[in-house]
DNA sequence: TATTGTTATACTCTATAACTATA
DNA sequence: TATAGTTATAGAGTATAACAATA
């Protein structure tokens, strides 16, 4: 069944998600959209890592550098709001990109905190980040056109609800 | 900004995801199809989480129920592919639902694995939690029409690599 | 009093590798 | 040799609560 290892060691299958597996029946599965929604976002979050893997980077580091380079000056509380983490993750993150020398903390008019930006080798960076990201996603959805991706992105819009709901 | 609290305890802000904060620019967030789909995720995630806060259930969790129930005699190791986790992961979950009563190890022909079956607790169980399941499904996909929930989940299909591909 | 960033801590989830018993 | 279940262990990720500096 399994492909032989060369070694003596026996290793652990490698984990992988496949979003149908032949001769299962998913009953109820089917027919929920979060479930098809999750599903989705194994697959997508798998062809991520494999993509990045070189690279020091997730979709939650992705998405935080975008943040900054678009929002410049944004404090550590905020991009806590806008990633739905707590304020203690985004010292880990800001941690990891200021050693890395992505992103720098800057003084603020208000004493507490601090003015978030990207470094020029963090807007280099990123640069490359958004290439090979555009990549991905341009796999995992090939098999969609450019009005179906449209499309997707509006409906999985309406699964969000709106600030003020 | 808050609401103050009532004792004399700072207690940390409740963590909460919004998909869209007013006056932040998410440049190419809003093309990925990926960003799409890992928000929708959140959102959805979150209500889930409300919605069965009281019951001792996940995702995760309730999808290996639905699996068991409907593929009688599974075998450890086939729920783990199913899932897309390690083997291990499988362990601590099944070992859960036994406690619970909600699973039951059987013994199977081939004497190193075991062949899952759902309790009659556990079918009972199950019930519940698909009809509160359905509810938040309804709830979270209640901007959308029948029609554009199967279109949704259909969209979503194609961006799961099918098994031969 | 409230807020920002920080730290300490704990909990969940998950993977890897090694072990055992079976095949 | 290979596979099923198990265990031990470690690494992410994240939340909570408390603290110092500042508002």
């Amino acid at each position: 069944m399994a492909v032989s290892k060369r070694g003596a060691e026996a290793k652990s299958d490698p984990v992988h998600f496949n979003a149908r597996i032949e001769g299962i029946d998913y009953d109820v599965l089917d027919d929920l959209v979060g479930y098809a929604v999750r599903r989705a976002q194994l697959s997508i979050y798998e062809d991520f890592a494999a993509t990045l893997a070189a690279e020091d980077i997730t979709p939650q580091r992705f998405s935080s550098l975008v943040i900054i380079e678009n929002n410049p000056g944004i404090s550590q509380t905020k991009l806590a709001e806008v990633m739905g983490i707590a304020r203690s993750g985004v010292v880990s993150i800001i941690d990891r990109f200021e050693k890395g020398g992505l992103v720098e903390r800057h003084a603020s008019d208000d004493r507490r905190s601090y003015s978030l930006h990207l470094t020029r080798d963090g807007k280099r960076q990123l640069k490359r980040y958004k290439k090979t990201v555009l990549d991905h996603d341009h796999r995992i959805a090939q098999a969609l056109s450019g009005a179906e991706k449209k499309l997707l992105r509006d409906l999985l819009k309406k699964l969000c609800p709106l600030p003020g709901a």
